[in-house]
DNA sequence: CTGATGTCAGATAAACTGAAATAC
DNA sequence: CGTATTTCAGTTCATCTGACATCA
């Protein structure tokens, strides 16, 4: 029985299962997302934009309140929030009312870093959205982020 | 200036390139999904589960045209048959016009494992899915299926 | 020779786990 | 004491890279 497997398609059942369309769309952004951060260089990658963005738009916050805000685990807000301030991006003091807490500020150049990254990330998107519409891309905004709303949060492995 | 993060909430900036939701999306998805198949037991992942589903849709195929269907690389393509072959889930032979090539083939085991594990992504799906109406689920399909058309392919890193 | 195939050894980014020290 | 915060060490899964021998 010859065989001809169609070049990189869904099986049905798996299309039927959109959880695995969620997964192979987020391979490929997610893997053109990396090669324009790596070939902006400078080895910021996505968890640094999250933070940085998570700040320039709420404000200074602890690294705690960063980890809930922007889904990222604490450990790993640690450990990526020193890369940023070892660069300048972000600045780290101790909060004076909870001195085991530290607040954590984006600096100028962090502001500026942003902004740069933000013209990777629109190319990036506009590779990945190609596909779609303008009316369609609006409509898959609006889904994904009905999908992420908090009261649908509770994600614990 | 205090401090207010929102709980896990995505900043405007990021939620203007949809990239960050459809990663967003997918680690949630998917730690869901991991810890659907770790409770299931086991010890199948997403892979064993896109390589069968392939094999039962599409029938047997080479090891490198099932990597192109499933979008897997060919060495995690062996690695992850390798398991199921040892799990009697899945054949290999060679193919007795390329003796390189090996015809892959899903068993009557394969197959019944495949439907296990059709019930638990069904219900991963449930949870991931539950924020969206039946009409909003069939469009998000739609516009996901739309993203990842083998035309917009060109992935390379 | 070219090009496809299967295999191996290794690297990486994102996410997660568990434990510890510190502070309230 | 219990609870929250920061940090460290280590693990997992999916993905990708480079190399190599095999073969059409």
């Amino acid at each position: 029985m010859p065989i001809d497997h169609p070049p990189s398609r869904t099986p049905a059942r798996v299309k039927d299962r959109p959880t695995w369309l969620i997964s192979r769309a987020f391979a490929r952004s997610s893997g053109i997302l990396a090669a324009g951060f790596e070939s902006y260089g400078g080895g910021l990658r996505s968890y640094h934009y999250r933070l940085l963005a998570a700040l320039d738009e709420w404000g200074p916050a602890s690294q705690a309140d960063l980890g809930r805000s922007t889904g990222i685990d604490r450990s790993d807000v640690t450990a990526v929030l020193a890369e940023l301030e070892s660069r300048r991006l972000v600045e780290r003091s101790p909060d004076p009312e909870h001195r085991r807490r530290k607040i954590v500020t984006i600096t100028e150049a962090g502001v500026e870093q942003l902004h740069e990254l933000d013209t990777v990330v629109d190319g990036v998107q506009e590779q990945v959205l190609k596909p779609l519409t303008v009316a369609q891309r609006r409509q898959f905004i609006a889904l994904m982020t009905r999908l992420l709303a908090p009261e649908a949060e509770p994600t614990k492995r």
